[in-house]
DNA sequence: TTGAAAGCGCTACCAA
DNA sequence: TTGGTAGCGCTTTCAA
């Protein structure tokens, strides 16, 4: 059997009570009596219990949950490293799960955790209604939303200006002497899906361009569907010049499938989202860059300070996006 | 406060026993009694509490922690999925760390998994020491070794064919003619770096050349790393006419160096460890591959069957991996 | 079908 | 400096 507390009383000859404060390190202890509670822990290989702690304590647990679309998507997993960087200094724990923009699983998700009474969840939400998550965050489990903001629940949210970013793209494209420049986007009800879009709308209006239906393909929600839309997209009959690519998943598959039909004159393209190997590519792509990590250091720095106490209303924050020019936005129509 | 079973029990007119019975699904509860206190549940936003559950069932809480060098390392963020994948059905959690190969981050990281009972370890050990796990493992807690062996402990252990692979990829540039080949790899001490190092000597042995140490750089733990070492190998007297890259950083970082320099001949190249864009580089990067995603799931699966009582002795894998030509080492000296 | 009581491992509180 | 006791929220055991 596992050892327990009374076990290393037994061995030390002490009480439960001292064992206690040997583990806790209060300084009540004498310094024999302190060793020798040591060596008993030691001995019999205890170690302290954190679920009897928390039901004791009253407190939640030593976990911050972290909802994604997939932890193996780059974007979420530099998120997860931001949030776990961010934390570790308090000892808490990241427990990440994916969703795969799945509203049961995500809820399934959501609920496990709450019942794991986690310290706290950031969540990237893909689901419709997120009021049942409203109890928990009033009994004080902090929520912070990243990426995109909650349905029908005030809380805490991170976003990127997605409107900007993609405007800053398109008319960086306009600007090179595009004038079809076409948008391949992610699943049209998620909210950087709708952002960017905007921002694409925008841009073109901006530029006195007119907007053409037939140039937006959304609903690629992996990179092999943003394949099959781009080599679509490469058979109108008046192909784009130049593409505005909404993600790092579209990207891929955009960039595959660039890469399989030979064009006489290249694409020009610009990425939401930087990619460590964009630079080295031919051309190397022009991208929507912010910083990934340093959004999961911000997420769980608010989580924190929730954490300390902080109860003022619902905060909305914004980070923005930089436009990188490498070469793939810069080639002429 | 946060509603208990003996809230919902109140409000619901029934004893705390039968509100246990009704969130357990047991099948003793009458349909009236049981819908009343499925309504006082829905009313008062009560949800099961884990810690009380695991302790008073004395089982291990419903995590297994992962324990690697960097989450957000697309190999190791690809681990993670695998094993999320895996145990999604149990409704097991993953709770992720990294180490940055800090063995004391490792070792602080692994206690306190063990604090929170976690269900299971994957561990892809960094420390010289994991001795300490064996309590652990000897009470019950299944323990995986993944992508490196442990220490002075006998555990379950997964490992990818790194001689192998090595040998593979070094064979197959002397196949196309190249007879100075160098060899970029992570820390000395590392598992796999050895490994792969002696797969690279195996495969000139083979091939009757001589091993060169100047052709050898070890401990690139990152890309920026590997840069200077790529760099510092091209000046060379007789500087390598084909490099074989011993993982996905050092590959990244060997060829922002390549690109950074302009080359009249390129440099002939393998590298270890596949990557989404290495079809699309130029030239296309041949690597020795293998399934990270799978990898996980195969730990998982193997910490599952330890959770349902398999108590064999430790077992040790060895998954193959498969050269896959693309181009870049393809290239004559 | 329902309920009462004991106790999981720990910390808080109070007493010595 | 030390120890006893109560009780966190739940499941188990036994009884009605």
């Amino acid at each position: 059997m596992r050892p327990t507390m009374t076990d290393v009383a037994r061995a030390a000859n002490v009480s439960l009570k001292t064992v206690s404060r040997v583990v806790n390190e209060e300084r009540s202890v004498s310094g024999p009596t302190q060793l020798s509670v040591q060596q008993a822990i030691r001995d019999l290989g205890y170690r302290r219990n954190e679920h009897a702690r928390a039901l004791r304590e009253g407190r939640l647990s030593r976990m911050l949950g972290l909802v994604t679309k997939d932890v193996s998507n780059p974007f979420y997993a530099a998120l997860a490293r931001g949030v776990e960087e961010e934390v570790r200094d308090r000892a808490l724990l990241v427990v990440a799960g994916s969703t795969d923009e799945d509203s049961e699983r995500e809820r399934a998700l959501l609920e496990l955790l709450c019942e794991c009474r986690v310290g706290g969840l950031l969540v990237v939400p893909t689901g419709p209604d997120h009021s049942f998550l409203a109890s928990e965050l009033a009994l004080g489990t902090p929520v912070v939303f990243v990426d995109r903001p909650p349905c029908h629940l005030a809380a805490d949210t991170i976003l990127i200006d997605n409107v900007g970013g993609a405007r800053t793209a398109v008319l960086h494209l306009v600007a090179h002497g595009h004038r079809r420049v076409a948008y391949v986007g992610d699943l049209a009800g998620v909210f950087t899906t709708v952002g960017r879009l905007q921002g694409y709308r925008e841009a073109l209006v901006a530029s006195g361009l007119p907007f053409d239906q037939e140039l937006v393909r959304l609903g690629c929600h992996d990179s092999k569907s943003a394949e099959a839309a781009i080599i679509d997209l490469l058979s109108l009959a008046v192909p784009p010049t130049a593409v505005f690519t909404g993600n790092n998943r579209i990207t891929s598959g955009v960039l595959r499938a660039l890469a399989g039909v030979g064009m006489a004159r290249p694409l020009a393209m610009v990425a939401f989202d930087d990619f460590e190997l964009a630079p080295l590519l031919s051309p190397p792509v022009t991208v929507v860059a912010h910083d990934p990590v340093e959004l999961g250091r911000r997420a769980a720095r608010l989580i924190c300070e929730r954490l300390d106490g902080d109860a003022g209303p619902p905060r909305r924050t914004v980070v923005p996006t930089r436009l990188i020019p490498r070469g793939s936005g810069e080639a002429g129509p």
